[in-house]
DNA sequence: TTCTCTACTGTGAACGCTCACAGAGCAGCG
DNA sequence: CGCTGCTCTGTGAGCGTTCACAGTAGAGAA
C-alpha cells in the first residue's frame, strides 16, 4: 500500500499520476472519468484499475474552476429559527434531499437566514456562482430573497407554491386543497356537522388552500360557513393551542376540527384536554402533514400525510433539471389520508 | 451599472479585473483580499472602491485550488434518522454550527449517514480533503466513522465526548455528570425519596454520566440504590413511554423520576397520565436538555439546560483552532436547572 | 489504391487564484 | 556614504482539471 495515510494528512494523487500508472494520457483519463466517451475498452480498464491502485479522486476544485459549475447546491431556509426548532418536518426534507443529492454526488449546503444581514450574506455567496441552484424552503409571500435569487438567474425549486411570485419558479408541492378536501369529508362521514378549522398563515399557499378545501366541502354537504369556526394560526405548537380556545369560546358547540399542520394540532389537542373535552367523542380532531407530531400526540392524531420522500426528490430532480437547461417546472403530489384514534 | 445581471448568468469579474480597475497588480487585489497586510492605505482604498464597482467576489474553487483548503466544513450525523426527525436539539445545534461558520464566511456541507454504503461515500468524500474539518454528531461508542476519520487526520470535533476513541480527539460536550446532580438534588429538595431514573444509552457518555450523576446524589443523601426504580431508555419518547411503565411495576410508590432526556420525559408523562399518576404531586417529573419538548409538555418541564448555543460555537471554534493547526481540545460547558411545573 | 469517415489518443492552453521571489523606495544607523 | 532592514509592489509559476484541437490508425467505400 503506497498510500498508507497514519495520522497526517499527505499529498493526494492527481489526473497526473494516474495517467501515468495507467500508461495513458491526462486527456484519457479525465475522459474515463467523465462518463467514458471515445475512450477504448482497454484504455478504461487500465484507467480504473491505476485509480483503485493509487486512490484517486477526483479534485472537485479544479473541476470547477475550469467547469464553472460547482457541483454543489444550496438548502436555503428563510422561516424563522423558532419554526425550524419545532417542525420536524423541516428535518424530513433536510433528509430526503441529501439522500437525493448524494445520489448525484452532490453535497448540500445548508443556509439558514434568520437575520437581514445573513440574508444578505446568503444571497451574495449565491449569487457569486458558489452553488448551481437552490432548494427553498420558505412559505411565506412576498419573501424578497426569492425575488433576488430568481433575477439573479439562479436555478431555483420551491418547497411549496411561492406566492406572489411569477410562474417563472419551479415548486413542488402536495396537493393541499385535495388532502384539505379528504379530510373534512372524513369528518362529516363521521356524523359531525360543527367543524371548524385552525388554517395555516392565509399569505401562504398551504394556509390558503386547505382553507379553501375546507370551505367547498361544506358547501357540498350543503353546510354553510360559520365564521365563529374559522380561526387562523401560524403552524406553531403554540397557535393552535390560541386557535382551540377561540373556537371553544366562539362555537361552543364544535364537534370537530380540521387543523392545518400537525404541529397545531397537538396545541389543539391540549387546549381541548384542558377544556374538558374528549378526543375524539366530544370534538374530533384532524391534522395535516402525517409528522412525527401526528404519532407522538395522544389521542394519535389523524391527518392527511404530505408525500415528504417524494417532495424532496422531486425538488432534487427538478432542480438538476434546471440547472442541466431545462425550463422550470411545476409538480403537484397526491396526498393520503391516515387515520388514527383522534378522528 | 455595467453588472446588470437581468436574467442569464454572466462571467463574473475576476481579480485580475479589479486589478486593472484599481491600477495595481493582482497581488496588491490578493494580498487585500487576505487581511491586508504589506499593502498602503491609499492602493487598499482603491481595491476596495474597485471590488466595489465591479461587485466582485473571490472565486473559491480557484482559491482553494492553491491553498488546499476548501474553507468548508462538514457537519457529519450519523445517528438513526428516526431521531433526527424526533428530536428538536438537532435542530439547535445545526442552527448554531451554520450560524458560528457564516461568521468565518464557511458554508457547512450536511452529511447524513443512514445507511452503510452512506457511510462509505461519505468517509470517501471526506478523506478526499472536500472539507476542511468535521463537526460530529453520533453519539454511539465505537462508531467507525469517527475512527476512520481520526486515523486520516482529518480535523474532527465531536459533539459530546466519544467513547472509546483515543483522547486525541476533540469534543465539547455540557457537563452531564453535574447536570444531573443538580436535577435529582432538586428533586431530594422537593421531599422525594422514591426517585426513579430513564437513563439514555448506556454506551453513551451521556447515558453513562448522567446514570453516574443521580447514583452520587443518592449516596451522598444516604439513599440505596434500589435496581428497580432504573430503567434505560435509547432517547426517544417511545423508550420514555416504555420506560415509566417499566418502573411504575417494578417500583409503584416512586414519588419522582428523573429522566435522562426531554424527549423521553415526554413519553414518561404520557405513560404517568395514563397511569392516573399526578404531575408533580403523585410523581416529579425531571427532565434533561430544556429542549422545545420540555415547553411544549404538558406540566412544562422541569429540566437541565444544555447550552446549545455555546455547545455549537465552541464547536466551530475549536475546529476552526484544529484547522490551523493546533492540537485538539476538549471544552466542558456548565448547565443550569430550568424550573417548571412537572418538578 | 486512395479517399473519407469514425474511433480513439495526446497536447497545449486555459480557468482564477495564491505564493515565492525579486526589486524598488525609504529610513535609520554606524 | 554604504549598509541593513523595513514596507510595499509587480511578476512568473503553478495548483489539477477540462476542453478544443490536431493527429493517428483502421475500416469501409469509391
Amino acid at each position: 500500500m503506497t498510500m498508507s495515510n497514519t495520522g497526517g494528512r499527505r499529498k493526494p494523487p492527481t489526473i497526473h499520476d494516474v495517467a501515468r500508472e495507467a500508461g495513458v494520457s491526462r486527456g484519457t483519463v479525465s475522459r474515463v472519468l467523465n462518463g467514458g466517451h471515445y475512450v477504448s475498452p482497454s484504455a478504461a480498464e487500465a484507467v480504473n484499475a491505476a485509480i483503485r491502485r493509487t486512490g484517486y479522486v477526483v479534485n472537485r476544485h479544479a473541476r470547477s474552476l475550469i467547469t464553472g459549475r460547482s457541483d454543489s447546491v444550496g438548502f436555503l431556509l428563510t422561516e424563522p429559527q423558532e419554526r425550524f426548532f419545532e417542525d420536524p418536518n423541516f428535518n424530513v426534507l433536510l433528509r430526503g434531499c441529501t439522500q437525493a443529492l448524494a445520489a448525484h454526488d452532490i453535497p448540500l449546503l445548508l443556509m439558514i437566514a434568520g437575520t437581514q444581514a445573513e440574508r444578505r450574506r446568503i444571497v451574495r455567496y449565491i449569487t457569486a456562482g458558489h452553488v448551481d441552484g437552490v432548494l427553498l424552503v420558505s412559505s411565506h409571500s412576498g419573501d424578497p430573497v426569492a425575488e433576488e435569487l430568481r433575477a439573479a438567474g439562479v436555478p431555483l425549486v420551491a418547497c411549496g407554491k411561492p406566492i406572489g411570485l411569477g410562474s417563472k419558479v419551479s415548486y413542488v408541492a402536495a396537493d393541499d386543497r385535495d388532502g384539505a378536501r379528504d379530510l373534512v369529508r372524513h369528518l362529516l362521514g363521521l356524523g359531525r356537522r360543527r367543524v371548524g378549522v385552525v388554517t395555516g398563515p392565509l399569505d401562504t399557499p398551504g394556509g390558503v388552500e386547505r382553507l379553501a378545501g375546507y370551505k367547498e366541502v361544506l358547501a357540498e354537504a350543503g353546510l354553510g360557513i360559520d365564521e365563529r369556526l374559522i380561526v387562523s394560526g401560524d403552524y406553531s405548537r403554540a397557535s393552535g393551542e390560541a386557535g382551540a380556545e377561540r373556537l371553544l369560546a366562539g362555537a361552543p358547540d364544535m364537534d370537530a376540527v380540521f387543523v392545518a399542520s400537525d404541529l397545531m394540532a397537538q396545541g389543539v389537542l391540549a387546549a381541548l384536554h384542558r377544556a374538558g373535552r374528549r378526543v375524539p367523542q366530544d370534538v374530533a380532531v384532524g391534522g395535516f402533514d402525517d409528522s412525527q407530531a401526528a404519532v407522538a400526540a395522544s389521542p394519535g392524531l389523524t391527518t392527511i400525510r404530505q408525500p415528504w420522500d417524494r417532495i424532496s426528490s422531486e425538488m432534487v430532480r427538478v432542480l438538476l433539471a434546471q440547472v442541466g437547461g431545462e425550463d422550470p417546472a411545476t409538480v403537484i403530489l397526491p396526498t393520503e389520508l391516515v387515520k388514527r384514534e383522534s378522528a
